[in-house]
RNA sequence: GUGACCGUAGCUAAAUAGGCAGAGCUCUGGAUUGUGGCUCCAGCGGUUGUGGGUUCAAGCCCCAUCGGUCACCCCA
C-alpha cells in the first residue's frame, strides 16, 4: 500500500481489538484504588525539564539520554523554556501537590493516575518509547502503614485481574543519613575486586554503586553474594520503619520476599523500595518506593511521600501469557435490516435504530444499501441477538419482522415473528 | 547506545539449488428476484520495507538504510 508515514520507533497504535485488555486493567485498577481511598489526578504530559532533572537524578540514564526534551517556542522576551515529555509520574504529581496547595488538605493525600510516559529507549519485550503506567502516590505522611497499604493495593489489583505467579520483592535503601555511609562501605568492599569485575560494573562503581548489586554477569555473582547489604547498615529510624512496614504487610496477607539486592534506579527513592515481578519471565510489572526528600528538591517543605508506577503494557502482556481474557465487548442487541430500496424503507430503518439507541438498546444497521442477503450476513457477523427486518409489508403493517439469530440453523426452524412496533421495545429490553 | 535474528496482500504465511510471486483467513459480490451461520464460485488486495549493487535473470546473493522481535544497558 502506498503510504508515507509509519508510527515512530517504539510508538504504536492501540487498536479496537486490543482495547478490551486496556479497559479491563483501567477499570479494575480504578476500582481497587478507590476501594483504598485513592482519588484520581491528571497532570500535564509536558513539564519544565527541571521538574525531572534533579528529582529523577542527573546521573540516571533517564535524564541523561532518554528524555524527550526540547526548547519551547520563544515568548515575547525571546526566552525559551526547555520542556520535557514526562518520563515518569511521581515528580509531576509532587509538583502538582505543592503548586495546588494540597498540603492544606487532611494528610496524607492519596492519588492515582493513568498516563502515557516517554523514554527514548530501545524497544524490547514490554518496553516502548511511549508506555502507560497506572500509578499511586501518597504524599504528606511517612507512616509505614502506608508503605504496606500500597503493596497491599498492588497485590489486590493483580489478584483481582486474575494474575498468578507474582513475586513481591521488598527492600529498604535507607535515607540520606545512612545510605552515603553504606555506599562507602560497599565501595570499599568492591575496590580491591574491581579489576575482576565485568565492564558494566567498572562503570557502575563510579556512576551508581548501588547498581553493582544488580549485575547479572555470572562472574560477579559471588562478589554480590558476599557484599555488605544495605539492610545491615540502616540507621535506627530507617531500620524501625522497615520493620514496621513488614509487620503491617503481614496484616495484608501479601506473600513478600525480602530482597537485599533490589535498588531502584531513580535518585529520589528513600527507605522502602519494592517491585513486583512475574515468576514466568522475570518481567518487572511495577516499581515503587518512598521518596521522602523529593518535595524539597522541587522547592517545597520537607514532605514524606511514597508511590509506584505499574506498567500497563507489561500487565497486559502478563495477562496474555497467563491466558486471562478480559470481559468481551457487548454485542448489539439488534441489527436492523431493510429489504427494498425505497427512501421510505431506509428512513424507517434509520428511525428504528435511532429509537432503539435512544432507549438504551445497543443497535446496529447496515449502511450502503446492500442486498437483503448481504444485510443478513452482516447482521449475523455483528453477533446481534436479533435481526429486525423492515420490508414493504412490515412498513404497511407498522410492524417489524424479528428473527432470532442466536438459536439453531435456519433449516430446522425459522424463528421469525412479525411484531408490532410498540411490542418491540419491551421485548428487546426484557426478553431473553 | 551494543549485539543476535527477522521484514512477501489488512492478518497468517508458501515459493528445490537465483528462473512467470501462489494460497488460507478477512472483506466485497454471486449460487433463479425479501432472509444469516455450513458449502461452492468469483472479485478486490503485492513495485516482496526502502535505496543501491552483482547477474541474461533477484523475494532469494552483497552493501546501506528504515522498521520489527529478543537480549544487554536501563527501567514500568
Amino acid at each position: 500500500m502506498p503510504q508515507n508515514y509509519k508510527a515512530l520507533q517504539g510508538f504504536r497504535d492501540i487498536l479496537p481489538d486490543e482495547q478490551a485488555y486496556w479497559y479491563f486493567v483501567e477499570k479494575t485498577a480504578t476500582e481497587v484504588a478507590q476501594l483504598y481511598g485513592y482519588r484520581r489526578i491528571e497532570t500535564p504530559i509536558l513539564e519544565e525539564t527541571g521538574v525531572f532533572y534533579r528529582t529523577v537524578g542527573e546521573g540516571t540514564d533517564i535524564v541523561e539520554k532518554e528524555m524527550y526534551s526540547f526548547d519551547d517556542r520563544a515568548d515575547k522576551e525571546g526566552h525559551r523554556t526547555n520542556i520535557t515529555l514526562r518520563p515518569e509520574g511521581t515528580a509531576g504529581t509532587v509538583r502538582a501537590y505543592l503548586e495546588n496547595g494540597l498540603f492544606k488538605l487532611p494528610q496524607p493525600v492519596k492519588l492515582f493516575y493513568f498516563g502515557p510516559f516517554f523514554r527514548r529507549e530501545k524497544p524490547q519485550a514490554g518496553r516502548y518509547r511511549e508506555h502507560h503506567q497506572f500509578g499511586c502516590e501518597v504524599i504528606g505522611d511517612g507512616d509505614p502503614a502506608i508503605d504496606a497499604e500500597l503493596v497491599g493495593l498492588l497485590y489486590q489489583l493483580y489478584t483481582t485481574l486474575g494474575l498468578r505467579y507474582i513475586r513481591v520483592n521488598l527492600n529498604s535503601i535507607g535515607d540520606s543519613n545512612c545510605r552515603p555511609q553504606y555506599i562507602e562501605t560497599l565501595k570499599e568492599y568492591y575496590r580491591p575486586l574491581l579489576s575482576d569485575c565485568c565492564q558494566d560494573c567498572q562503570v557502575r562503581f563510579y556512576k551508581n554503586p548501588l547498581r553493582l548489586l544488580d549485575c547479572k554477569e555470572p562472574q560477579d555473582q559471588a562478589k554480590i553474594k558476599a557484599a555488605p547489604k544495605i539492610v545491615e547498615y540502616l540507621c535506627e529510624p530507617c531500620r524501625e520503619h522497615f520493620v514496621a512496614v513488614q509487620q503491617f504487610l503481614k496484616q495484608y496477607n501479601v506473600p513478600f520476599t525480602l530482597d537485599p539486592l533490589i535498588v531502584r534506579g531513580l535518585d529520589y527513592y528513600t527507605r522502602t523500595v519494592f517491585e513486583f515481578t512475574s515468576e514466568i519471565d522475570k518481567l518487572a510489572l511495577n516499581g515503587g518506593g518512598r521518596y521522602d526528600g523529593l518535595a524539597e528538591l522541587l522547592g517545597g517543605p520537607p514532605t514524606p511521600g511514597i508511590g509506584f508506577g505499574a506498567g500497563v503494557e507489561r500487565i497486559i502482556l502478563e495477562l496474555k501469557k497467563q491466558g486471562i481474557v478480559p470481559p468481551v465487548e457487548e454485542k448489539p442487541r439488534a441489527f436492523v435490516v431493510h429489504f427494498g430500496k425505497t427512501a421510505e424503507l431506509k428512513e424507517a430503518a434509520v428511525g428504528l435504530v435511532a429509537e432503539l439507541r435512544q432507549a438504551g438498546i445497543k443497535a446496529e444497521m447496515s449502511y450502503g444499501d446492500r442486498s437483503p442477503k448481504a444485510q443478513m450476513k452482516q447482521a449475523n457477523a455483528s453477533g446481534a441477538a436479533y435481526a429486525l427486518i423492515i420490508g414493504e409489508s412490515e412498513l404497511a403493517n407498522k410492524s417489524v419482522s424479528v428473527k432470532d439469530l442466536r438459536a439453531g440453523s435456519m433449516e430446522t426452524e425459522q424463528k421469525q415473528v412479525e411484531m408490532k412496533r410498540e411490542e418491540l421495545l419491551p421485548m428487546l429490553k426484557h426478553g431473553h
